[in-house]
DNA sequence: CTGAAAGCGCTTACAG
DNA sequence: CTGAAAGCGCTTACAG
């Protein structure tokens, strides 16, 4: 089966190709009212379906754009993800997702993958080790937004979550419950990943103004294939924690798997905070108490910014957004 | 700042488009090697990015495939998705996302966009309400594949779970273990999801085999919002169930919800085993019983048949593909 | 009000 | 071994 042209529909309208484009555009200023008919019955008659592609070549732009994440893994991810197609949706903009897998060689890959494909901008949760490759984007003017971290001294607009606040918020939930040994566990920081490096500032900041002791030990990060090893080390001490804030949900669910296996009992022998308000927060038993992303929001701000980039309503945007995390308070402290 | 086009890389090189083209596409056969020096030095001294979409114009190719999926919201959903698109990457092929909200006009709008959009084809887990639109795709041989639900008297390639046999494999456990009343609950039928109603077929049958009595009442389906409800109608009764099978994901974060709402023990007081291995059964208390799917193998599997049938090596494939749910047997039953 | 022509950036059969 | 030319399916400035 052929596939039907522009040129065929003009053929069985008995009009230009031109003509045909104008209608499909919608620019009816001066056509004829027989015209529309005509060619809307053409159209009709061979099941045209127009050629966005080749659309695309003339106007030089997609409707597209790439998301490049550094790991779908997170919960945190997904539903900014998902905020993000809804957005794009809402302006018929296609969304190509792309998972980096915390990999700046795939990162990479997958920039110059999408660049190649003509997407018309770039949100990216940058590994933060293509510094050449971002600024050349930032030299071309090519539309890019961070999402939940930054790159050192590249004004690129980036939309991230307040994580010192985030920290902040659950060492004075613990301290308010009297806790005076907390930890601190996060994954690898063997990038300088923002939230991370944020959320351990912060998380000294507020001891330190809560009057506790900032004991280097309590401060764990590790990948996640040793943080069972890494938990036992750290709850084996002398003196060891009686709380731990989970930097994010991929810890939160190895310290859970920790407690379960030891059979700890939460918040008696270990209290806990998660950062990212993950789905079974709620219903677990104790129902955990977390630190909550707008994640929604968030999302839906990266996507807005940058379509306006794309749409050229930039006009000197500030380069970055922080969101208010906030407390869902629960049993599980 | 211009783009660089094939045509300055070919001046800067002193050939001619055609070379760079030949030189681009790694059609070396007679290329001398000066020639292939030259090319490559212009490349990277321009900069140059080859444009994929004139490319996919031309060849009417874009190397990327769309996916539909009914409702994104399912933990099913994700995984699925995330296998397609590791085994796309693997062939160079980009996946578009979009999420039909289980509503037939957005599937349609979907479907219609992704095509105009030339994606060479589209795996689909279809609301089934758009036949005519199946069914041109299929008269055109385009390349589709359904996954995790078929369409009545479509003869599309499926990949699905052996639903029957999941639903089986919970009675069976709950009847080994002594559990005479066994309760299913689904997500809304109205639309004949073929997941939903198999596994109703299947907990039907397993129920017979075991001598147990089917009571109507006892099968249960309900939109999420409706849930908590009929949990309390069904656990009301003179003669409640003592388990439940909970007939995917979503129904069984409501079960959960309630059992920890009305401070329920389980599984003294309710059995439970969920169809999808939820992220949060091995380590919830108690841990959750729960059919797996292979939804790694079926994500590859779907994305490697849609693949062959875009590259043709179809060869008369047959329609469906069940894959075996495995149970995970767990402390809730 | 409508059409002829050029062009978007590639690829490819063909000529030499 | 390499190049000129046509063409993929559209859009758009311009002419009439």
């Amino acid at each position: 089966m052929k596939k039907i042209t522009i040129a065929d529909v003009a053929k069985q309208a008995e009009v230009s190709k031109s003509t045909v484009s104008q209608y499909l555009n919608k620019r009816y200023d001066y056509m004829g009212e027989k015209t529309k008919k005509r060619i809307q019955k053409a159209i009709e008659e061979l099941g045209y379906q127009p050629n966005f592609v080749a659309r695309s070549l003339k106007q030089k732009s997609t409707k597209t754009i790439g998301v490049i994440v550094a790991n779908i893994l997170h919960n945190f991810t997904t539903e900014v993800t998902r905020a993000i197609e809804d957005a794009c949706h809402g302006a018929d903009f296609h969304t190509i997702i792309c998972n980096a897998d915390d990999d700046p060689v795939k990162e990479k890959h997958y920039i110059e993958m999408l660049r190649a494909k003509q997407v018309d901008g770039l949100i990216i949760f940058p590994t933060g080790d293509n510094r050449d490759l971002y600024q050349q984007m930032l030299d071309a003017s090519y539309p890019v937004v961070f999402l939940d971290r930054k790159v050192e001294e590249m004004p690129v607009t980036a939309v991230m979550l307040d994580n010192e606040r985030a920290a902040e918020l659950a060492v004075d939930h613990f301290a308010e419950k009297g806790y005076e040994r907390v930890s601190l566990m996060t994954t690898s920081i063997f990038n300088h990943v923002t939230p991370r490096m944020e959320r351990i500032e912060g998380y000294r900041s507020a001891l330190r103004k809560n009057g506790l002791a900032v004991e280097e030990e309590y401060i764990v990060s590790a990948d996640q294939d040793e943080m069972q090893e890494a938990l036992e080390k750290l709850l084996q001490t002398e003196q060891p924690p009686e709380a731990i804030l989970a930097g994010n949900d991929l810890v939160l669910i190895e310290v859970l798997k920790y407690v379960k296996h030891k059979g700890l009992r939460v918040p008696e022998d270990l209290a806990i905070i998660g950062i990212d308000d993950v789905s079974f927060a709620s219903f677990y038993t104790p129902s955990i108490t977390t630190v909550a992303q707008p994640t929604f929001k968030m999302g839906r701000m990266g996507a807005e910014l940058l379509l306006d980039k794309i749409d050229k309503k930039d006009k000197q945007m500030s380069p970055f957004y922080r969101f208010e995390p906030k407390l869902m308070v629960r049993d599980s402290v």
